[in-house]
DNA sequence: GCCATTACATACCGATTGGTATGTTTGTGT
DNA sequence: ACACAAACATACCAATCGGTATGTAATGGC
């Protein structure tokens, strides 16, 4: 019988809520900070559990980066820009539209979180962050670059430069609104970022 | 006698050696992974010290906020930035600049590093670095409105809002460069600000 | 020169941490 | 139906954490 028992075990869900537990602990409080125990409070498991499933600390919050972050990022970043006839235009509206997310504002962007936190700590961390933000600097100079072959960026515009700083400036914000806890300062420095977006066309 | 004697006590003496250490702890290890002993064992004190002169982690770490990141941000911006005739060569030449200090590509901004670690946590962490950052805004925004007053950035910008703006991608900047470890990743970003405040004005 | 106070050092505490060893239940292949 | 492995739960561990209580040495006022 594969057919859903409530009683029954799900290994995979179990290993799903760990990740989501861990992946919301960790974006609040960081990864050295995030306890176990809290996570398996919240989870309703125990440590018999999650060590079946993850042979350490390190390795759970491994997977949260692989798996959890970078779906998010896929999904709201990567395949948007990808998949979008003007990337421009596709771009600003994600920058606009990021202000959705309320808990965004309040504890930031859980990605930029771990690389300022374990960069200079982990070397396997910064790796996976590392390739992550890669991604993330390609997807947006792709999308600069298509957006140049039509003539809605400038030709001398270096598209991996700008698209770097883009980055750089996009995490920036997020930062600087997480500490002023002030979704209206979120809007007002992003907005100039979106400017600086149109500002690469003309 | 006041003269200085090798074995005398020196309460301030030993306040800034504890101030120092934990500095240096916390900017490596963010403040709660910060380990009062391992501060200890760099200072030779001991506990005693420790809490004769601070009455808790916290106050500690407060104090390496008001006093030694306050200093720092003084000396390398705030000061720079007021007493400068030429606002934008100098705000040009502080960003070109930073390079010279290896462990802030290495171990990212003291002050960002807290705001985005604390801030979520801990309302007296969050008001006081919010503090600091308003007097960076303010110093940023007063020198760009000198530079405005003498023609050399657009009557239409908005001087607040690009110093918001300036800022943000500033400190985007430096996280990224500390997670590429990389500063020829931290020069490339900084040109493109650099290019960005040379375009308040043209 | 005495004395109170400052400035530390030493020893210790409960709480929490990540991790492990062992037990028990559930699923699966034959 | 039986065996065996997977999927958990329970109980426990040493290490480290921030913090405290107490003791001792140095300093400054009178």
């Amino acid at each position: 019988m594969q057919t859903k028992m409530q009683t029954a075990k799900q290994p995979d869900i179990t290993r799903d809520k760990l990740l989501e537990a861990a992946f919301n602990e960790i974006h609040r409080y960081g990864f050295q900070a995030a306890s176990l125990t809290s996570i398996l409070a919240n989870t309703g498991l125990t440590k018999g559990a999650l060590y079946h499933h993850f042979p350490s600390k390190q390795d759970l919050g491994l997977a949260v980066v692989d798996e959890v972050i970078e779906r998010m990022l896929a999904e709201t970043i990567f395949t948007p820009l990808r998949e979008s006839p003007h990337p421009i235009k596709t771009l600003q509206d994600i920058l606009r539209g990021k202000r959705a997310k309320p808990n965004v504002v309040e504890l930031g962007c859980p990605l930029n979180n771990l690389m300022q936190e374990m960069s200079p700590l982990d070397e396997q961390f910064r790796q996976r962050l590392n390739a992550l933000m890669q991604r993330w600097q390609d997807a947006l100079a792709d999308a600069l670059l298509r957006a140049q072959k039509q003539g809605q960026v400038r030709k001398e515009i270096n598209c991996a430069m700008a698209a770097l700083f883009i980055i750089s400036a996009w995490e920036g914000c997020v930062g600087i609104a997480k500490n002023m806890q002030s979704t209206k300062t979120y809007q007002q420095c992003f907005d100039q970022l979106i400017d600086y977006v149109a500002s690469l066309g003309a």
